[in-house]
This record gives structure tokens, sequence and C-alpha cells, in this order.
DNA sequence: CATCCACTGGAATACCGGGTTC
DNA sequence: GAACCCGGTATTCCAGTGGATG
């Protein structure tokens, strides 16, 4: 070690391209002040909740959109402009109820997440498991009738919520303005899936459903167009490539123009540019930042899955090693899972939740499983991997608990047991 | 068209955190 | 404060089902 007359942060102290603007403009919770190609669906959104204002209750409102067309942004924009008019008239009884269904799924927590919102501030918070859901939902009844006024409930990925649980407590919610008129219940849902409402028993649909608006991806030229805009509130504009602003806009458009990506794309060239320390961001950072954001998910997707899910991934890649790439049948690495967990003393679990396990892991797009029928000789689902085995065990074992398998080469038949 | 392997939906069980009752 | 109630979650257990091949 050198004598540290530097500072130990002064080497991580880069230049820095936002030095007028506001950098957390690039990050994903960023609320702007405008909505480039999503104004009339602001307004529109809020003409159809300004009957609060007066008191009101708003019909109800489901906005369905892919991932990163603007929905929670609109939402979120909507909610701040509400906020400010409940700050400054004291006649206006609204509440915001924020809930990612995400986050919260179950009846119990979209109930207490009601209750909680409608509290005034002195008081208790309620339970947070505990009690009969009666008890709970009369609770928060009493809550909305002391209120009084129009409590907005924000469901974004609505559809994760009928998904898990049915449509009980929506109907719940909705009934609220069948039992009392001194409260009102609006409910505004976000939901990514345009079908989810066929889930849904008709009694509530008709209840839920009663305005809808539906945002269309954007193009290459409208994300374009978002990316200037947050370049100029991180003060970075002058700093891009115009081709290189272009280059984001366009790969981000190819997948299902998601605006979101963009601007995490976006954000990667820029710290991308600061640790190269260079002062102009080009193409090709922006595709050094597009591999970049593949490869984080990734890693991100694996490293945070359950300790079970890991070892069935691990068992996949080992047979992948082995096959050189092949595909492996349930058989084959439910087996070698077997023994893997075995070795790491951990108990293994049922084939039946290893199927849900597959399944899950396919829908987070880490493997290819199908189930196919070899006639005489019985059915079963084959996987592959959709990255490299290498790759996969390489993040696998960077865990602290299956650090221990570092060992485990595929060319071993049988494991040796502890 | 029987057969084989395991897929798959649902009921059952275990456990957890926390309130409630006596 | 022990024993019990409650809802949620993870997993197991059970049994019905699927479908191409031989």
């Amino acid at each position: 070690m050198e004598n540290s007359s530097k500072n130990l942060f002064e080497k991580f102290s880069h230049s820095s391209l936002i030095v007028k603007g506001q950098r957390q403009a690039l990050e994903p919770g960023f609320v702007p002040d405008r909505l480039p190609h999503r104004e009339k669906e602001a307004e529109q959104l809020a003409e159809i909740l300004s009957p609060s204002l007066k008191n009101f209750k708003p019909s109800n409102v489901i906005i369905f959109g892919k991932p990163g067309v603007g929905k929670t942004s609109v939402v979120k924009f909507v909610e701040s402009e509400i906020t400010k008019i409940i700050q400054s008239r004291l006649d206006a009884k609204i509440k915001l109820i924020d809930i990612n269904c995400g986050v919260v799924d179950n009846p119990y927590g979209i109930l207490l997440a009601v209750g909680d919102g409608l509290l005034e501030s002195w008081e208790e918070k309620l339970p947070f498991t505990g009690w009969p859901l009666d008890k709970l939902y009369s609770t928060v009844l009493d809550k909305i009738k002391n209120f009084g006024g129009i409590a907005i409930v924000v469901l974004d990925e609505i559809d994760k919520l009928v998904k898990k649980n049915g449509d009980s407590v929506l109907y719940q919610l909705l009934r609220i303005n069948e039992i009392t008129n001194e409260g009102r219940v609006c409910i505004l849902g976000i939901s990514n899936d345009l079908r989810f409402t066929e889930y849904l028993d008709p009694r509530v649909k008709s209840r839920l459903v009663e305005e809808t608006m539906v945002y269309n991806p954007y193009n290459a030229s409208q994300i374009y167009d978002i990316l200037r805009d947050r370049s100029l509130y991180a003060g970075i504009g002058d700093s891009i490539d115009e081709s290189a602003m272009r280059t984001c806009a366009a790969l981000a458009a190819q997948e299902h123009g998601d605006a979101r990506r963009a601007i995490d794309m976006l954000r990667i060239a820029v710290e991308l540019t600061e640790k190269g320390n260079q002062n102009r961001i080009i193409d090709d950072t922006v595709y050094e930042a597009k591999k970049k954001l593949e490869r984080d998910v990734v890693v991100e997707t694996v490293s945070s899955l359950p300790l079970h899910s890991k070892l069935v991934l691990f068992a996949i890649s080992l047979i992948d090693e082995i096959k050189n790439g092949g595909s492996s049948t349930m058989g084959e690495f439910y087996e070698l899972y077997e023994k893997v967990s075995d070795r790491m003393g951990v108990g293994s679990l049922t084939q039946r939740r290893v199927a849900d396990i597959i399944g899950e892991m396919t829908n987070l797009g880490l493997i290819d499983s199908k189930v196919q029928s070899f006639g005489r000789y019985g059915r079963t689902t084959t996987v592959s991997l959709n990255y490299s085995s290498t790759k996969i065990k390489e993040i696998l074992l960077a865990d602290e608990i299956l650090g221990q398998l570092k060992d485990v080469k595929p060319a071993q038949k049988s494991l040796p047991v502890s």
C-alpha cells in the first residue's frame, strides 16, 4: 500500500458528464413533469378522475399496455397533480392509495394497504397479519365511512393479483360503494395483460371496467423524443452524439417499444462513458450498454433465485455441459439435482415441485422447456439453457452457498456423498 | 389402442407471524 | 402466557390425464 495521501474514493470519481442536471432523471423511479407523446393520455385520465374534485366517484379505469409504454408514468404524473390540488384546496377530500400488486398480491395485503392508506397520521397502523379477513374488511369499511371522501386505489400490475388470487378482493372493494355512501372507492388498474379481464367474474368485470385506456408501444422516433427530453433533465444533451441517441431509440423500439429499457440503456451508456473517461457518448458505447444491460438482467435474475431453483439450474447446466449444449429430460436432471442437493445436505424437493420451478424459470426466460411425448417410452419435459452453461455456472457459483459446488465436475458420474 | 412416464390440478399438510382468548 | 384462531406461503401427496409410438 502506498502512502495514501489520495482519498480512497478519488480513483472512482471519474469525469462526470452530468453536472448541470439531475442524474436521477435516468434512474428507473423518476417521474418527469413532461410526458412526451403521452400528453393526451394524461389529460384523458385527468378528465376521467376529475369528478373526484367535486366529491363524486369517478369511473373505475383500467389502463392496458406493454411494459415501458408510460402507464405508470402517466398515472404518477396525474397523481402528483391531484396531490397539488389536495394541498391547495381544503374541500377536496381525496386519498390516493398506491398498491403494486407485483409486491402485494394477496387479499389481506390489499385490504391492509387500503386500510393503512386511509389512516389519519395519528392512528396506529393495522397489523400486517393475524386478523381474520372479515374483521380487516369491516375496519377498512369504517375507515372509508369515517373519511367520507373519494379513495382512489391505484392497483399497478392488477393482472398479477387476479391471476394469483382471483377477483374476490376486487369484489370486496367494489362492494364498498354499495354498502355505504359516506365514502367512495375508485379503482384505477394498470395491467400489462390485455386479456386479464377474462379471468374476472362478469359482475366484477362490469363494475371494474367502466373505462379503459390502451397505450400503444412507442415507435423509434417517439422513444427518441423521450430520450432527448430525459437527457435535458439530466443535463447531458450536449454530450450525446446524435446518432448514438438514434441508435439507442432504435434498439429499444425493436423490443416492443419499451421506453424504460431505452432509458436504462442510455444511463448505462453514460456510466460507461464516464468510466472510460470520455466526454462524449458515441454509438459504440450504446451497443456496449445494450450488452451490459442484458448481462446484468441475467445475473440479477439468476442470483436472486431461491436456493432450490439454483440447484435445479445447476443440474441442468451440468448436463448441458456433458452433452455439449444438448437438452435434458426431467428424469435426467432431477436425478442429478437430487444428488447435488444431497451433497449440499439440504434435502431435495419433489418432482412435482421441480416441475413448477422449471415453469417459473421458463417464464423468466432462463431456460426453454417443452413437454415431449416419446410414445411408447412415455412423456417428459425437455429443457435447454438459454444462456451458455459456463456463464450460468459462473453466476451460480458466485453464490455464497453454492460456492461449495465449485469442484463438482460434469464428468463425474456419481457425486461423492458426504 | 395399450402402454409408459411424468405432466398437472387440486387437496392436504406443515410452518410462520401475529392476534386473541381464557 | 399457553393454546388457539387466521391467513399466507411453500411443499407434498394423490390421482386423473396426455399422447406418440410400437
